[in-house]
DNA sequence: TGTAGCATGTAAGCCGTTACATGATTGA
DNA sequence: TCAATCATGTAACGGCTTACATGCTACA
């Protein structure tokens, strides 16, 4: 295994990644872009965490910095560089895919809902169903967003991933809540 | 905010969660229920992980270990005591619900797809499908397994959720790869 | 005038992993 | 006899978060 077969930790090509759709971003900037895209498949690094891998990343020479700050208004901004195009392209091709990672709070509690008051089940379970149709909502806005450019061709595809798959989620939720609303005791699952 | 209102990390739940089924398990034996229950909805700890959580939900008072080494063979079990069962309970009841945690490589490299090679990415998108297939057959399998025992019936909900939400997930992926067989470029989403 | 947003960073600390280390039992 | 499984732990380390710290700009 040579050395070239190493990678950087996932995080860093999300990052690389947000900058490798074109425009120079700042640090902020890629946090607001996370929000708005990664964070449907990906937890959305906190801020310290960007700026952390901004400098890991300029390091490596993937990316170059620009102090763009205008009077006393700190601004700097960051764009991919050849060779951190060079690097997305490996690892989005020869990376081994890892296997998904879900921590899924609510399906755990379900999982222990021997010790759970049953109303105090259900309320939670409703408060998840609700954060995933918040969730859908958000992406159909973001959706809307892409409109046609054809750039963001891919992102779209992910779009239409996550409706499928947050709307899979949101009638598993509903249908354990209904569940549970009639009976859990001596209930097959069938 | 009392010193009450404050939990420990999710992980001990896991394993505490795991141990109010009832039996005295090893730590060992407490990885291999993990991984054939809450590893679907939540990452099985690493053993390492495991004997910490233990050696901290003990030292908390929340199981105790004992000792049945046999002959020369280490062996010691763990059991939640009274004390334990409350925290979970409250826990479970008044631990403010948390937003999941997901990690999907698959999506991420879909994202980035235009720094992708395109049959590759087909590859990468096929072998998630596998592996989401395979855990759907698991799960079956497991959800046979729990049978009609009663002290299994909220496993059983998590088992028929579990069913939809990878369900939904492996649909999700099989048309992204259908879309992305057929052609990216110009293609809108509706 | 004050709050929300823009913008950048450091410090401390926990979580959780991999690597390392050890040794018995069971079955092919 | 050799590999897989059972069984338990320690050490080192990286990842990522929260808390802390600072200060400007736009807007209500």
């Amino acid at each position: 295994m040579s050395v070239n077969d190493e990678f950087l930790p996932d995080s860093s090509y999300v990052v690389l990644g947000l900058l490798s759709f074109g425009p120079r971003l700042t640090g902020y900037e890629i946090r607001q872009w996370a929000l708005g895209s990664t964070r449907f498949f990906w937890t959305a690094p906190a801020m310290s965490q960007i700026y952390r891998e901004l400098g890991r990343l300029e390091a490596a020479g993937l990316v170059t910095s620009r102090d763009e700050a205008v009077d006393d208004r700190a601004r700097t901004t960051y764009g991919i560089t050849r060779r951190g195009r060079t690097e997305l392209s490996r690892w989005v091709n020869d990376a081994p895919l890892d296997e998904p990672v879900f921590r899924h709070p609510a399906a755990l509690r379900l999982f222990l809902g021997h010790m759970a008051d049953r109303d105090r089940l259900v309320e939670l379970l409703q408060e998840h169903h609700r954060w995933v149709s918040d969730l859908l909502a958000d992406l159909a806005e973001v959706d809307a967003g892409l409109a046609d450019d054809p750039s963001f061709a891919y992102p779209r595809l992910v779009a239409q991933w996550g409706h499928r798959f947050y709307g899979g989620e949101r009638r598993a939720t509903r249908e354990a809540i209904t569940t549970l609303e009639a009976d859990v005791r001596g209930r097959s699952i069938d």
